[in-house]
DNA sequence: TTCAAAATCATCCTTTCGGGTGAGGTGCAC
DNA sequence: GTGCACCTCACCCGAAAGGATGATTTTGAA
């Protein structure tokens, strides 16, 4: 497997779409695949998992490269950039809705796209690590009437990644025994009366509920 | 207070920066500034508080764009958009890592700069509110090599809540047994090991793990 | 120093969970 | 009609979780 980012080209006009398929190769991406139409696009989307999209937006007959646009934001995670003509309000409000990282206007080269997937591309790693951040200790207490313990709060992130108690004490190198009392303390400071309330009541306190 | 969106604009060259304002007020934006170095944006930044900002890469003497960028970056959370020529590897290399919402080669026009903006605005105002959302079945089944059922998912958007089996038997109207046998294929299904893991394993895949 | 909170561990007991197995009913595709 | 997937439910059993209580040690603040 390469380790070459694989990128989608979404564009009903073949010469336009080699035309990016070799601005693509020669900037050092793969091209996974080249969709003429809306079902092509869905087809390769889930064959070939690319990293990243182009789409253009007039496709022709049938769906446009916006429906396309919101088949990936609702069912894959990755970014995409809009090639298109089309500069109007209206395809704008549509467009921007399904949250694209880029909007290319035509006459665009090569090097507008090959920036563009850049940073769509950086940003979008970033983006996604950023939303697995762990929850803060002080963030939490500031929302709790009785404040976690610096254990309590370790013993919490073993929760939330799933561990049993007997793992959770073999990670923190106690009895499984201190495990189930650190807890008990923990249920009832956050009000819980079990583990995965508990994890539940955290998520809650992390998205400001 | 105008409900138009205020933009700071940093270029040096002064016809230049007329030419975008101009483009900016035509569509509707305000212009809060017009800064021709770093120091000047800093102070722009801090005193006019604009919602988004044009940055040119080359300032001419003294800090570039780029380092504006950082500072936005670190202290402002205002999306940005870099208009420049420079396309070379090592300029975009230190542009990214500043995550810009785009970055527009010249020539570009009015158009590319309004498309632009408005989707860097629109996509950091839905980033910095909508991160965490309910997940989706289709979203998940596309990442599992066995697709969960209906009845499975909503099982686990049961689970995800905290509820214990005896309360989500209740709440679906089935059999606390039933329930069960929905989880071990679930468990299997996630390749988990109870409950918890399985939210875990979610979450994971929500945020692209 | 004294006191209190925190951290540690234990024992006993009940409840819940999870695995295994079997099985009846429905609806849809071939 | 025959499968097949899905949903439903039951019983059994061992494992894990959770509740209650008590106790020791450490640590930091008063």
């Amino acid at each position: 497997m390469s380790d070459k980012y694989r990128i989608l080209i979404v564009e009903d006009e073949p010469l336009i779409a080699e035309d990016i398929a070799g601005y693509l190769i020669e900037y050092g991406f793969d091209v996974v695949g080249i969709a003429g139409n809306a079902e092509t696009a869905r087809r390769m989307l889930a064959e070939n998992r690319p990293h990243a999209a182009l789409l253009d937006i007039n496709l022709g007959e049938g769906p446009d490269g916006i429906v396309v646009a919101e088949d990936i934001r609702d069912k894959y995670r990755i970014p995409f950039v809009f090639l298109t003509s089309f500069a109007d309000k209206g395809t704008l409000e549509r467009a921007k809705k399904t949250m694209p990282a880029g909007y290319l206007l035509k006459p665009f080269n090569g090097n507008d796209i090959m920036t563009s997937l850049e940073i769509a591309i950086f940003n979008h790693m970033n983006a996604t690590g950023a939303l697995q951040k762990e929850p803060n200790l002080e963030a939490i207490n500031t929302q709790l009437p009785v404040e976690l313990s610096i254990r309590e709060y370790e013993l919490l992130l073993s929760l939330r990644k799933g561990l049993t108690n007997k793992e959770i004490g073999e990670r923190l190198f106690i009895s499984v025994n201190t495990v189930k009392t650190h807890l008990q303390h923990l249920f009832v400071k956050l009000n819980t009366k079990n583990r995965t309330e508990a994890i539940f009541r955290i998520s809650e306190l992390m998205n400001g509920a």
